[in-house]
This record gives C-alpha cells, structure tokens and sequence, in this order.
DNA sequence: TGAACTTGCAACACTGATGTTGCATGTTCT
DNA sequence: AGAACATGCAACATCAGTGTTGCAAGTTCA
C-alpha cells in the first residue's frame, strides 16, 4: 500500500520524509545491504512505521531506490549530449557525469537486479546509447577498426565502477578520476609503442 | 564447535562431505548470497543438521568458504612462479590461472569482505605478488615509466573480473579470454598511434 | 481556522531462518 | 567383528526482521 512513485502528489511534509528515506537507505544499504528496516528508519530520523506507510515492503523501497538511482544515471548520460557532441568530448563527459552519479549512489547503481519495467527500460536505453557512442568513436578513428563494441563497453563500465570506488570530495578530483578512466580506457597501461 | 578445517583428521567419510558442502554452498550462494542453509544442504545432497555439525554456523561456513577460494587463489597465483619468468610470461599466466579459480568460485572469490587471520594474511601476500610483478613489468620497459601501479592493479584486477563473467567451458577459451585481459590492461581498445 | 493528512508510539501477529538435541541407522577403518 | 564416527530424521527453542493496526498529537494548506 505503498505509492510507487506515481499516485496522488504528495504534501510537501512527505515528500521530504520520502527523500530523507531513500537518501538513508542509500547510506545504510552501502555499508551493509542487508542492513534491517530499522536502521534505515532510524538513518532518516523517522519511525520504523513511516518508512513502511511510504514503502510497502522492504523490496519496494529497494525498488523506488534503483528507479530513483536510474533516472539520475540517466540524466546524467543525457546531459553529456552524447549523440551530437564529438565523441571523444562525449566520451569525457559521459564518464564524468556518471562518476558523480556512481559516487553517491553507490549502493543503489551496484544492487540493480531490479528486473522492474522502467528500471530495465532506462538501462536498455543507456546501453544503447553507449554503443552508438562507441561505434562514433570508432568511426571517428579513436578505437581499432576491430574492436569488440560489447567487450568496450563492458570495460568502460569496469573503470568506472573502479575508479567510482575512490570516492573524491571536490569535483576537480572527479575530472581527474575521469580523465584517468578515459586515458587507460583508450591507451591501457603499457608503453605507447606499438608492436 | 566445527572444525576450522584444523582440528582432528577426518574420516574419508566425512572429507567428502565437507567437499561437497563447500561446492554447493559456492554454486548455491553464487546464485543467491542470501540463501538460507537448507538450499545448501540440499544442493549439497545432505541433511541440514549435517551442515550444522561440520560448520557451526552460517558466517563459520562463509568463512571457510572464503579460506577454501583463497587458498586456490593463491596456487594460482604462485602456479605461475611471477617473481622468476619472465614478467610478461607472467603476467600473462598468472591472468590465466586466477581466471580460473575466479569462474570456478564466483561467490567465494567476491564475498571476500572476510576478515579472517589466514585469508587477510594470503590476500596481503597475493597483494605483493601483484606488485612485484607490476614492478617488474615497469622496468622491463612494458609499462610508462609513470605508471601509478596502484592504479594499475585495480585496473587489472578489475579487468579479470570483468572477463570471468564470461563463464568459459573450454581451456581453450579461457586462455583467450586471458589474452584479451592482458592486451586491454597494456593496450586499451584505443588506436595504436600514441598521442 | 478547520479539514485532511502525516507522524510517532506501542502493541501485536507472522514468518522464515538459525541452531540444538537425541536416537536409530549406516559407514569407516583397523 | 567391533569401536568410533557420520548421517538422517524429527522435534524443539529462539530470534530477528517484517508488516499491521489504532490512536493521539502535530503539520500542511486552502
């Protein structure tokens, strides 16, 4: 009986006590996903019985969590622009955003196996986007004619969860941790000659 | 009141169940970390009581769990003698033996938050390893002079991550997959030309 | 101001998982 | 063969987490 983010618009009171929730589980869930109900209430300074009267059951709360996560992700992939600006500018700044994102929803990006409908939609759609960015990069000469698109991506994302896991505090630290996801994305560790 | 796996030798008998017990406990909790012991039990063809007798609880299981795979893991490491070939033999053998035991103990190799005396001890040692063979690496001229090897094994251990999701049957595959990891930890998927 | 809504609190019911024990039946090993 | 050990089974005790309800007190908002 809970609202799954789409009922009657909420008075302002339980809007803010419905972001303090989700803000909470993000914090409490990171540190120990199987944290109890508990914790996270008390994270959100409320009652156990509010975090319930807002959230059915514990899986609906981890659910509005992911779906609130994925739409930040992405928005932040949007805002990059990733289809109209050179791909390698795109590249840059799809990383740094979703850095951002990864950063402080750590908890909520990692325990996606929400297999909801809009949950699972926005992923296809940013995957998808994710390969038309490549196949840019590609076109554009940045990556081996050869490449593997699906094994790109799939490292791309590996950096990022890696270098999501530094947790900068300013934002200039975040444009270096990009850069660096960028620059062994495209040129590894190795020396620079080719064999 | 189980046996840390050193107290008194075992019967044949009882050997094999541990072992089986252990096996279906990775395979079980591989598919769900939250699945109660009767799944295991059960996977395990044994009764849930026999669980109980040989690890005296959950989290004793999970442990030795955990000091099983990290055991393999460090084999594997060493199998590959990365303080005396080569480095980039190495390099490459040692990727292709850690794949190994990461596919075949998914779970026990990621539940690795354990933090046991003997496990922390191996996992530091494996460590070293890692950053011996780096340095090496280095000076043989196979890395930049700058390479922050911090960075570098995070980015390796994260790529052999990334390539063990691929579940390989084959030997054959998995050495491709080794090869794959190793040329995109020296060479990105970025153009040959250096900037 | 007053209707509608929200929250905290206390109490309760329910469920599923964990861990234990005793005993009868097998199995190992010497 | 026979002592020692292992296992399955059934039964039990606990416990933590989940989810519910009713009510009194506080808050929003028109």
């Amino acid at each position: 009986m809970a609202l799954p983010a789409s009922a009657k618009p909420l008075r302002s009171d339980a809007e803010r006590t419905v972001r303090a929730i989700l803000e909470a589980a993000e914090r409490v869930l990171s540190a120990n996903p199987a944290a109890p109900m508990e914790q996270i209430a008390e994270a959100a300074g409320v009652a156990r019985t509010t975090v319930h009267r807002r959230f059915a059951s514990r899986e609906a709360l981890i659910a509005a969590l992911a779906a609130w996560a994925t739409q930040r992700f992405h928005d932040a992939v949007e805002a990059a622009r990733p289809d109209t600006t050179p791909p390698a500018v795109a590249l840059y700044q799809v990383t740094a955003n979703v850095l951002h994102v990864k950063i402080g929803w750590r908890y909520a990006m990692g325990a996606l196996p929400t297999d909801s409908p809009e949950v699972a939609r926005v992923h296809a759609a940013v995957l998808a986007q994710c390969e038309r960015l490549f196949t840019r990069l590609r076109d554009a000469g940045l990556l081996r004619p050869d490449t593997d698109l699906d094994w790109a991506r799939r490292v791309y994302y590996a950096l990022i969860h890696e270098a999501a896991a530094e947790s900068p505090d300013t934002d200039a630290a975040v444009d270096a941790l990009a850069t660096r996801v960028v620059d062994t994305l495209l040129r590894g560790i190795g020396v620079l000659a080719g064999r």
